[in-house]
DNA sequence: CACGTTGTAGCACGGTCGTGCCACAACGAA
DNA sequence: TTCGTTGTGGCACGACCGTGCTACAACGTG
């Protein structure tokens, strides 16, 4: 007896339109009408599945977690380390469009966290989830398992971040891959 | 002749009521009343000499960056490079109160970007500012001056800040200058 | 004194907001 | 068929929004 809604794809569908409002017009212009509008339903609907707006909020942003986490399952492990980290770690910065509007997005509704304590905690759960990527890379790279050596790697990985949303779309993004794989390969040559 | 009213003195308190509401109650709360009411004028008063929201959302921010520049600016140049280079970089590091609450508000305004383009050509103007920061450091310790060396830089410095953001207010934050200074000396080794 | 300038205070308009609430269609079960 | 469930659509309320506008007090200048 399934239900004749599938929640789940119209949550999704929402929080995709959430994230359109967010990147065409601003986090200041998701409202519960635009967003509804964006997807093409009434705003009723949209209270049927997300009764309030705060809920629509935190689901978006929770999904934009799981979405990322599920890429980096799906990373393919074979036999190299460094290939294997540099994979996984280059799943976390915004080197192309899915990437990136996930990023700006996740900035975006982080900015409202004090008024949605939830996005807050949302956001806590993720930096340690890639603390916790950042240190089995290290460890699989044989490199000091120093609490500096996780650290230095995880600021250098969201500062690049940064950086790469602050760029034009377009622009070239060789460097910041770069710049973590010679990180990567400095950590590998650091034995301890 | 001068203006019963200093101009620039209350442009400069209401742009500290902004900072406060967008601490206290988000960025969302962030509105021509909530702004005057925090400041302790009326309404008319504040668009006297901010006629439009985002005049007033604009010059806060410009306020943030102007200061961040002017401590920067007042780090006395004594004879140790390195130690001159960490100092003038910790100042772009939420290591107190004051320099966190104005990151805090300047990740804020710029979540806010896509409705005030504005706000996104000032962010602009204060990456390229602490660009040239990391890469008068580089020089100064005698470093490669490679590009990729001061997007190393300049890359840590805002990952540490990002993380030096979600920790609690009171938490130790010398690891972070820890790091920084690290990643300084290693600059400094590398003589080219 | 009168007069313009400067600053304060606030009313009112048209609009958007989140949300409580209801009417109604579509459907499976009885 | 009749019923309850599920989902859609939308009205309406009170609140808040930015801003145009006016009334008025306080002041320097003539």
């Amino acid at each position: 007896m399934p239900p004749r809604l599938d929640v789940d794809a119209r949550r999704a569908q929402l929080a995709r339109a959430v994230w359109h409002v967010v990147l065409t017009q601003g986090v200041g212009a998701v409202s519960v009408r635009t967003v509804a509008h964006e997807a093409g339903v009434a705003v009723g609907s949209l209270r049927h599945v997300f009764p309030t707006r705060a809920e629509l909020l935190e689901f978006s942003a929770e999904l934009i977690v799981q979405r990322a986490a599920e890429r980096v399952r799906a990373v393919p492990q074979d036999g190299d380390p460094l290939a294997h980290a540099l994979a996984v770690l280059e799943e976390l910065l915004p080197l192309d469009a899915t990437r990136r509007a996930e990023m700006e997005v996740n900035l975006a509704l982080v900015a409202e966290a004090p008024a949605l304590p939830r996005l807050a905690a949302i956001r806590d759960e993720a930096a340690a989830g890639i603390a916790l990527l950042c240190r089995q890379a290290v460890e699989r790279l044989g490199g000091r398992d120093d609490e500096s050596t996780v650290r230095r790697l995880h600021a250098l990985l969201d500062g690049l971040a940064l950086h790469l949303l602050s760029q034009e779309p377009g622009e070239d993004v060789t460097w910041a891959r770069a710049l973590l794989r010679a990180e990567l390969e400095r950590i590998a040559s650091h034995h301890g």
